[in-house]
DNA sequence: TCGCTTTTAATGTATATACATAAAATGAGG
DNA sequence: CCTCATTTTATGTATATACATTAAAAGCGA
């Protein structure tokens, strides 16, 4: 695949700076020697500096030149897979057990309804998701019935809710926070756990524009579920 | 302050997209009404989208048009902050205490070096992490002493090493593994918690090119410490 | 209606040019 | 040697233009 030049040129340096070959604080070439080096013109140089600027790996300024960032926060991309999906990737069968499924009208339930401020009734959708029957996770979900209408008639029964609503409903944004937790007394009977046990809690609010759409808290046991980040040239071929 | 138009325009869809008043799969407008509407070249349009294509926020196809791109879930991205940094930022007096500080030899220490793949001698360095002289973390970590000659003579005794570094190599690819731990007897000692607290772990790995730079295990009791991931204007609003 | 070719409308890439802007480097005057 | 104005240099932005590339859409013949 011919790739356009622009693009070399940036593969290029980011490969040099990868591999430590330019260090945090180098000076690379100005936009004129690396135009004559690569023998275009000046705009092309520019936008493949422009890319390398807008993902962090250099800084400019001008006058003096071009330098290799040195980098601040580990900024990385985190795999958060669909479960479903996760399980049948091992080749276990992917099971899920409903645990509640009723619509809360506003008011009614007292803390978990703040989570989505108070717009209107709310399905609250429990559930055990199980990898070859052996339960993994279990998830608390408050769906918002203002903003995904069609969820009240949807059979969540043997479709985890998640990809219900990942098929169903487009989002914007999402916010994501992992914290260590001890089993309640309700995790560990459906886990099979000892009350007590480190479990890791995902709670992930979802919504689109200004719009709530949903929250779910996932309860795994500790060592039963790792969250890989990478960082690195993943960012770029996430792409 | 004076932005860029294509600066401008860039930011005009982004918000227009995050508002949810352009909805995934929505189409927008083609380069030339864009550039009719603002009374600029082609260009500085296919620049403002460029980069909005870079950070995933759009998908773009020939002679079909360019649209709002729809989301995956499995991939956000996770800030990380130095804990040094984070702590500061909240206002809060940071410091480090140092537990061990020695240089191991290969083949000496057991499973540990095995994360960094028998890459000659390593430095062990523990420590504390505190905020407000109230320890928030116990910090496990083996340096490679040959990717890294300088941090033998390094004073680690009151700056963290994972600042030092930072600020010592050249950038790096990092994997990082996120899952819950009962606390052991060392880190309940240390964080003055019960032995077997839900705590979380966070583990790093972090090479440059395929030389292994350092490994690190950092024990966070659960309560005190949140992980955020955010989709969507946190790519854009990191920079 | 099916399947093939042709047209066309959109993005993708690249160039040459122009002027703006900021900061480092220089140099004159004290 | 210091200070301040001037020059120089590298980046920042924008334009007008040209041609390439794709895939949708239209046309057409069997």
């Amino acid at each position: 695949m011919k790739i356009a030049l622009h693009e070399r040129i940036r593969q290029d340096f980011e490969s040099r700076i990868l591999s430590g070959e330019l260090a945090p604080g180098d000076r690379l070439p100005i936009e004129q020697d690396i135009m004559a080096h690569y023998g275009c013109a000046r705009m092309t140089v520019n936008k493949a500096l422009s890319a390398l600027l807008a993902a962090g790996l250099i800084e400019r300024r001008k006058k003096a030149g071009t330098f290799v960032a040195r980098p601040k926060v580990h900024s990385m991309i985190l795999d958060v897979p669909d479960i479903a999906a996760q399980v049948r990737e091992r080749g276990q069968d992917y099971g899920f057990r409903s645990l509640a499924h009723a619509v809360r009208q506003p008011g009614a339930g007292a803390e978990e309804e703040r989570l989505l401020a108070g717009q209107g009734a709310l399905m609250q959708v429990d559930g055990l998701h199980q990898a070859n029957g052996v339960p993994l996770c279990v998830e608390y979900r408050l769906v918002s019935v203002a903003a995904v209408p069609d969820i009240v008639d949807a059979d969540l029964h043997t479709m985890a809710p998640g990809t219900w609503l990942l098929r169903h409903v487009p989002w914007t944004e999402a916010e994501t926070r992992i914290s260590a937790v001890p089993a309640g007394a309700a995790e560990a009977s459906h886990l099979h756990l000892p009350v007590g046990t480190a479990c890791l809690s995902v709670e992930r609010w979802t919504w689109r524009g200004a719009e709530r759409i949903t929250y779910v808290r996932q309860i795994f046991p500790g060592d039963a579920y790792d969250m890989v980040a990478r960082f690195g040239p993943s960012a770029a071929a996430a792409r």
